[in-house]
DNA sequence: CAGTGGTCTAGACCACCGA
DNA sequence: CGGTGGTCTAGACCACTGG
């Protein structure tokens, strides 16, 4: 059992809220607001717009009010774009060091996506799926730092995710080029590898994209 | 001017002795020696201790004592090839839109380079144009956010960094290399690019790696 | 002016370590 | 048991916004 104290859990809670869209962009959050809603003092309840700032998810009108970060189309093509760079060198490495245990890994996972798509689907808990997927060859090839930093960069991208996975309903797509991922990787066909990280951690762009200047527009800078 | 409370300017002091080494890896700092030493009570001192923490400058034993954390050679050589990957991927893109006030602004800063380690050598102000130097590339290419991404993943590697520096002596071989790829960026040569771009910035590894199992193995893990 | 954030003090209580 | 960190409360004062 994790050890977490009270004011962890909430801001874990209040996160979770600001990933899920259950706060919405652009929303005013207060300090007064989170401390009577918890009951607890100021003390704990800056620590986590402290936290929650410094990774990107609440901005501030200085003197005037918190609110929640607005997504900004910009870093979350960047993050993509680093996310896609590093992942691509860091999958070439994975290929020529898998181990046949890493392929059950990966293909263990796909097939509990699977079973979650086809059973009760959960967007939250498919994004962890996702992310456990991919963070396999961070782990073999000794990246877990990176991953770190890749998965710090990404609050931004995070709640893009959501909105691609309940707004454009996605799920199957995705399983279907993780599965063709390791097909790749079982053949360790580099050249498709690299097409194919790129558009399968680019497709998220080309699937909202029409939506962000309409109907999502108001959650954008 | 910019605007800083106390609080801040005493953490931006102690994360410049950390990254100095005039504390020492390894050495143990108390909140205690922190808040008497500027006067401030435990509050901001818990503030200072957050924020060292969460970019790994400080680790802790839980309810003993908070010490400068170790370097660690596996997160160093990670940073390393994190950088590197990006830092190749985005100068590919910069070779192809850069501007001449780009080259022009490269030369400048390389001018001063040479200024600095002809006249009177300051390892901090010459880390700071170091800086400056490589984030003319993501400036350019719109990657600016990876650049601070990047950043922060870095203060492992920056101690690392000047202790290459001073312990080393290295600024005339730094400086050459920046010369050299200034060249290269102008031939629009790819290759040499990459290459150097990847010697470049593991080359401090190679100076150092003879000293880190000898003189200065305790500041390892 | 009230409301909010920004910063800080003073002090409390608990958990754990090591002498 | 004393020292340290880990967490929290209560409350203070200031800076700034906006009605």
């Amino acid at each position: 059992m994790t050890k977490k104290t009270n004011t962890e859990l909430i801001a874990k809670e209040i996160e979770e809220k600001i990933l899920n869209l259950e706060y919405k962009p652009g929303q005013i959050i207060t300090e007064c607001e989170i401390s009577n809603k918890y009951n607890i003092s100021r003390t704990p309840c800056r620590d986590i717009f402290q936290k929650l700032k410094s990774i990107g998810l609440i901005d501030s009108i200085p003197f005037k009010s918190n609110f929640i970060s607005l997504l900004d189309f910009d870093i979350i093509k960047q993050s993509i774009f680093m996310r896609t760079t590093l992942e691509k060198e860091v999958i070439k490495n994975f290929v020529q060091i898998a181990t046949p245990k890493d392929l059950i890994d990966l293909e263990y996972n796909l097939q509990l996506q699977n079973l979650l798509i086809k059973d009760q689907f959960n967007p939250e808990e498919f994004y962890k799926l996702d992310c456990e997927f991919h963070k396999i060859w961070f782990n073999t090839t000794n990246n877990l730092f990176i991953w770190e930093q890749i998965d710090k960069a990404q609050a931004q991208y995070k709640r893009f995710r959501m909105l691609d996975i309940v707004e454009v309903q996605n799920f199957e797509a995705i399983v279907e080029d993780h599965k063709l991922l390791i097909s790749f990787i079982k053949n360790k066909d580099l050249v498709n590898i690299e097409n194919h990280i790129t558009s399968h951690l680019n497709s998220g762009i080309k699937r909202l994209q029409a939506k962000i200047s309409s109907e999502l527009s108001l959650y954008f800078k």
